[in-house]
RNA sequence: GCCGAAGUGGCGGAAUGGCAUACGCGGCGGUCUCAAAAACCGUUAGGUUCACGCCUGUGUGGGUUCGACUCCCACCUUCGGCACCA
């Protein structure tokens, strides 16, 4: 008999919202549990990376409410961005018609797949309740001059027409269409997280439960290089600063190159004979797109400035170069050269005849400058460097770091990857930043009591380029905050990425309306116990959300360092070992599945098949083995309800090894759950349990062992496939919820078997078995081993040399 | 190049230094049926043997150990991130 999926699930959908099952509360006098789920751009529609997210935070939510948690478990939309534009100018219509459209349809997804959030905390980014507290907290930083306005080169997505952070450029290409960026000099509104970069490094090593490539990719990201500015001479007396992280190979430096755009270069060229080629060559790289000019395995090119320097501690002259390799935005955009121990520098010298000077040895061998055929990088001791020679070029890197501090030749120096954060975006569809411009008084931040400033509505996107919000006036026109007179608003908006930035903490209180989030509220559920999202935020949001957590710990609101204790990345779903997409036409829609095989088997599908951070490959007789498991448990329930419970009949050998495997079963699942979440084998221990059921004859099925065990079965599948599980539980007799019911516990004694099963070893080869009474000691257990007959067949005429034995597992013989 | 992760049956994947391949998918055989589907039962790493068995097997090569998928060393491959970062 199979079950009526679409009844139960609508039965106990309806049944759950009506009585608010997944409400959260405030109770400072219970243990809390904060589980959240990346929020949605709300698309419209899930997608199976949707479904295996959520339903990874709703096991989690679900089994820690079984375990007395009290637990917080919210839902919202990250409902700004750049698509509902597009989507609007398409069908000429208004984002926000477009977007909350689109939640709803989500909505109704959700609740179909069983999730069990807290609707009353749900979140909108795009409602001026929420986004007037990105404003405030903008504000603030601008108050505390981490928000600033900056001329500079931006990236810039010629497709979505507007500037792009750091952060939002992959390989080159727009984190949204995949366009290659371009620079473009703008005045733009930066935050300062770069004040932040030493906090940001730091305090990774607190997030024990983070994924290390997530850890590693963010430390990769905020790139800290520690070393030394080394200040060479000019000619001309003028000091050119050069920054390095290889200060014990300075007296081997034997030119020194800058980068193309470095503004000393067009007067060190001045009435030189090079004076053309150099400028040709600087006209040429300004030319050149991104993409070549990054790409590291190009050619290096570059000429020489007809000038030079002294080198500040051999006193030599060496000349100074131009080159394309020597980037202005790091350092100082100008390097001293070492070729024989920079594999770049190497290169360049080798192709253009300039001097080299071995300054590390290694151990064993004598490095000779004329015979290296690429530079040596690795350890040794310094050579030719006076006062330092014989140090090894570790010691030697802190040494000579010291001396040039004292001797005022250099400054230790530390640089970093990471840049500011540009947020400014030339598009409607965003939190305006609220600040106005002023003839007399300059940039002024609107006034706490003004906020919010909102987005106008039904304003016209052409797509054409441009804020949108330039072009409606009496947004635009207003008056200074400060002097009353005529003023302009600034009509660029917010990246998104500010929306995510704090959401967590909005939905502790989300209806506050004098803060952005209560303090009381704040202290007790945060920070997040368990987050769950996908690996492409590892830097973006991520970092962002740890940053502005920062900030608003330094401002006295948080107590807390850090936002998000443990963090989960799913792996992504593919198809055929591809990611699924629309060009690719292999899209699993989780919708076709919900009316074929419905939520609880989709559940129990996505989270079987593969460990929840690991990738899976979607596969359609996966969902039949699912289905039928599901139908196998239903079909005990139906047994135990038609059986009532009669015969007791005497505990046979099959009851006695139920009753074992189910303690067995609690225990190992408990395990798995709470040692990272391995819903496979807590599933698939769940289907040993049932297998070994399913053994049992049909009168052994009625006692009341057996019945124990469907009962905890039951709960402890309830967290996987809440509907069917309640509806089992009902049928059962219960007339409370599974979910009110205690998360079963297993006693060690029950686990205990009479006989334990030796396996016996000869030279480390499994050769042969035997049981044993547990009570046996070592003598007995040696005895008996020596008396089986198999075991003495690889044993005879062979010397003991010696008898290993594992209690209660293994005896191992050495012949 | 640097940083990180991972290599186990036909497939997804299990294994605190102690029976490698749990659980599931797929395959094969059977029960039921007029038949099929569903369901249920059995079987399923490779080689070898009539058979009991035996041998070989966790990317490769070494090492530690009574015993290694697991620990150590070297290497290969794949995936991901960063990448002319000085």
């Amino acid at each position: 008999m199979e079950f009526d999926f679409k009844k139960i699930e609508e039965k106990w959908q309806k049944a759950w919202n009506k009585e608010k099952a997944a409400r959260a509360v405030t109770d400072p006098s219970r243990p809390k549990y904060y589980v959240l789920e990346m929020f949605p751009y709300p698309s419209g529609r899930i997608h199976m990376g949707h479904v295996r997210n959520y339903t990874i935070g709703d096991v989690i939510a679900r089994y820690k409410t079984m375990q007395g948690f009290n637990v917080l478990h919210p839902m919202g939309f990250d409902a700004f961005g750049q698509p509902a534009e597009n989507a609007a100018i398409k069908n000429n219509s208004d984002p926000e018609d477009w977007t909350l459209q689109c939640i709803d349809w989500m909505k109704k997804e959700m609740f179909r797949m069983g999730y069990s959030y807290d609707w009353e905390r749900e979140v909108s980014t795009c409602l001026s309740d929420y986004y007037k507290w990105n404003q405030w907290i903008f504000l603030k930083m601008l108050e505390k001059g981490l928000a600033y306005r900056k001329a500079s080169s931006v990236n810039w997505c010629p497709s979505c027409l507007t500037t792009l952070a750091n952060e939002e450029v992959v390989q080159g290409g727009c984190w949204r269409c995949h366009t290659p960026v371009v620079d473009k000099e703008l005045e733009q509104w930066y935050l300062k997280i770069t004040d932040y970069s030493e906090r940001l490094l730091e305090d990774l090593d607190i997030l024990k439960n983070w994924p290390v490539r997530v850890l590693a990719m963010q430390k990769n990201w905020i790139g800290k290089s520690t070393g030394v500015e080394i200040y060479f001479k000019l000619e001309d007396g003028r000091t050119l600063p050069v920054f390095t992280t290889r200060q014990d190979t300075i007296f081997g430096a034997t030119y020194v190159v800058l980068a193309p755009e470095h503004p000393v270069v067009k007067e060190l060229i001045r009435n030189k004979p090079q004076e053309k080629e150099v400028s040709s060559f600087i006209e040429k790289v300004a030319h050149e797109s991104r993409q070549v000019r990054e790409a590291a395995d190009v050619k290096k090119e570059g000429c020489f400035t007809g000038s030079y320097c002294l080198n500040p501690v051999t006193k030599e002259k060496i000349p100074v170069w131009v080159a394309d390799y020597v980037l202005m935005g790091y350092g100082t955009g100008a390097i001293m050269a070492v070729p024989t121990h920079d594999q770049r520098d190497f290169l360049f010298a080798k192709e253009h005849g300039l001097p080299m000077r071995v300054v590390i040895q290694p151990k064993g061998v004598t490095l000779s400058a004329d015979a290296m055929e690429s530079a040596f990088e690795e350890e040794g001791v310094l050579v030719n460097s006076n006062a330092f020679n014989g140090v090894g070029n570790e010691e030697a890197k802190e040494k000579i770091a010291q001396w040039m501090e004292e001797s005022r030749i250099g400054k230790k120096t530390i640089h970093w990857r990471l840049r500011d954060w540009l947020i400014s975006r030339q598009r409607y569809w965003g939190t305006p930043i609220p600040v106005i411009y002023c003839d007399t008084c300059g940039v002024v931040g609107v006034s706490e009591k003004d906020l919010p400033v909102r987005l106008p509505e039904k304003v016209k996107i052409t797509g054409e380029g441009g804020s949108p919000l330039n072009h409606v006036k009496n947004f635009v026109e207003t008056k200074c905050p400060k002097c009353g007179k005529k003023a302009r608003r600034e009509t660029d908006t917010m990246a998104t990425f500010i929306d995510s930035s704090w959401y967590f903490l909005r939905f502790c209180s989300p209806d506050e309306d004098q803060a952005p989030f209560k303090k009381e509220d704040v202290k007790y559920w945060m920070p997040v116990d368990q987050y769950i999202g996908g690996i492409e935020h590892a830097v973006l949001h991520l970092l962002y959300s740890r940053f502005f957590t920062k900030f608003l710990k330094d401002i006295g609101m948080l107590d807390f360092k850090e936002p998000f204790d443990r963090l989960l990345t799913q792996g992504m779903v593919l198809k055929d070992g591809e990611v699924m997409s629309k060009s690719k036409g292999n899209i699993v829609d989780p919708d076709g599945l919900l009316k074929e095989y419905g939520a609880d088997t989709l559940r129990l599908f996505i989270l079987f098949a593969a460990p929840p951070e690991a990738e899976l490959d979607w596969s359609d007789t996966g969902m039949d083995g699912a289905w039928r498991f599901l139908s196998r448990v239903w079909r005990l329930v139906e047994t135990c309800q038609e059986k009532k419970v009669t015969a007791l009949a005497s505990e046979s050998a099959g009851l006695k090894n139920v009753r074992r495997k189910m303690h067995e079963t609690v225990k190992k699942i408990t395990c798995d759950m709470d040692g990272g979440f391995k819903f496979n084998t807590a599933i698939s221990a769940v289907m040993e349990l049932v297998n070994e059921l399913y053994k049992l004859s049909s009168e052994e099925q009625g006692h009341p062992i057996a019945l124990e065990a469907v009962q905890a079965t039951v709960c402890l599948l309830a967290p996987f496939t809440p509907h069917v599980c309640e509806e089992m539980w009902q049928r059962l007799g219960s007339k409370e919820s599974v979910f009110k019911s205690h998360w079963p516990t297993f006693s060690e004694k029950e686990l205990q078997e009479d006989a334990a099963i030796y396996v016996i070893q000869v030279n480390g080869k499994v050769r042969s078995k035997i049981i044993v009474k547990l009570d046996a000691d070592d003598e007995e257990v040696k005895r008996l081993v020596l008396s089986d007959v198999k075991t003495q067949e690889w044993i005879k005429g062979a010397v003991v040399k010696k008898i290993l034995i594992v209690p209660k597992k293994l005896v191992s013989i050495v012949v």
